[in-house]
DNA sequence: GACTTTGCTGGACAGTTGTCAAGAAATCTT
DNA sequence: AAGATTTCTTGACAACTGTCCAGCAAAGTC
């Protein structure tokens, strides 16, 4: 969030490279908007341009080609990801306590950044067919699997137990509830955040051995 | 399986609405294979009859026009994977037997028929931005459900004890597992279905409770 | 065999796509 | 201020897309 393209009416003077990587950045934040409304199969480089300040030609001044701009989206993307629960991690002081924020920030982040979700699941799909994904979306697949193995150790350790399953699984898991999750709110947002609240909450304590 | 569109050199005499119908068969098959290499955002009408013996002028002849195609695809894969474990659950006399048979077909259809599973995720994704895909997509993901469901409460009668999740909950929870598997086929085979054997043998029992 | 219906072909269409490049505009350097 | 460099605009391009249709061939009907 510290690098938004809006903060100086004026493209404030920054030191070459820098510059640089702030359009790139702006860039990619409208690419993320129009990707996460319109899917990759239906974003064109000229409707992300529509949508943002630029033209249609500056895309390929700061991007070699479409699945440079889009790589670049996702690894800029990993980065809103990583550290989204770690606070709540780090102050829980009962398991209770980690598990109800933990769910709080989970439905939180699915109404509130839904776009950027069903983004996440179409270009991990993609990736299956294009190869030239695959390493950035492992690569955010690894960070999210650390992400809710730091918060499954943390709240077997409040409880006083230990996790009886490995990382990849408590990922997959938890991963399969919020895909189903994210792909029925599309659908009907009404229940799903309760049900998904309801559903993360019973399977919690399954992955914990006393 | 019954429908194939090779078990008659010359077109077999089959009256009316069943012979279209064969031919609409034929044209989804062709596009299932064609969809399952390429995914749904490469896949063009004319990739679909370049890839089958049609030209591309009879796909717009059976089917109004491409989401039309691709629904009727979907809708055709369905009738595929309804009853894939269904023997398993009927014959197994015990809960490893069922655990074991179940397990086994699932890593042989991973490995067998991955550019159906790959596709069918690439679809449910591309479900959450084209309202037109969703209702068949829904319906497929209710049949899996079912399916899970069946399976889990079989496992669940054989062990003596009962489920502890419900169906979407169980279904959300293998499937994660399984996608998973899927995403990771791709980018290396090798390792992959025996991991998927372990974690979800490792998942069912803690879905049971005597 | 003549005629109608059905099935299919292959080309044409208008629109969109990613990519590129020539030159204008803005910025920096001296 | 003048020249050099970076940044951006605009228009063009070839390729590809979904869709449509005029005409042809085969099958069915009388």
């Amino acid at each position: 969030m510290a690098l938004t393209s809006a903060d100086a009416p004026r493209p404030a003077r920054v030191s070459g490279i820098d510059k640089i990587e702030r359009r790139r950045v702006a860039l990619a934040e409208s690419a993320l908007k129009t990707l996460g409304e319109l899917g990759y199969a239906r974003t064109s480089l000229r409707e992300i341009a529509n949508n943002s300040e630029f033209t249609h030609g500056v895309v390929h001044y700061y991007f070699r080609d479409k699945i440079d701009l889009i790589s670049y989206c996702v690894r800029y993307y990993k980065t809103k990801c990583a550290q989204r629960y770690d606070e709540v991690v780090e102050t829980a002081t009962s398991a209770d306590e980690l598990a109800v924020g933990f769910l709080g920030k989970m439905t939180q982040t699915l109404v509130e950044e839904t776009p950027m979700h069903r983004l996440w699941y179409d270009l991990r799909a993609q990736s299956m067919f294009e190869e030239q994904l695959r390493d950035d979306v492992a690569a955010i697949d690894q960070l999210l699997e650390q992400m809710i193995w730091r918060i499954l150790t943390r709240y077997a350790e409040l409880i006083g137990g230990t996790p009886t399953v490995d990382a990849p699984t408590a990922y997959a898991l938890i991963d399969g509830l919020f895909e189903q999750a994210v792909v029925g709110y599309a659908a009907d947002p009404d229940r799903v955040p309760d049900l998904l609240t309801d559903r993360v909450s019973q399977v919690l304590p399954k992955l914990i051995a006393a």
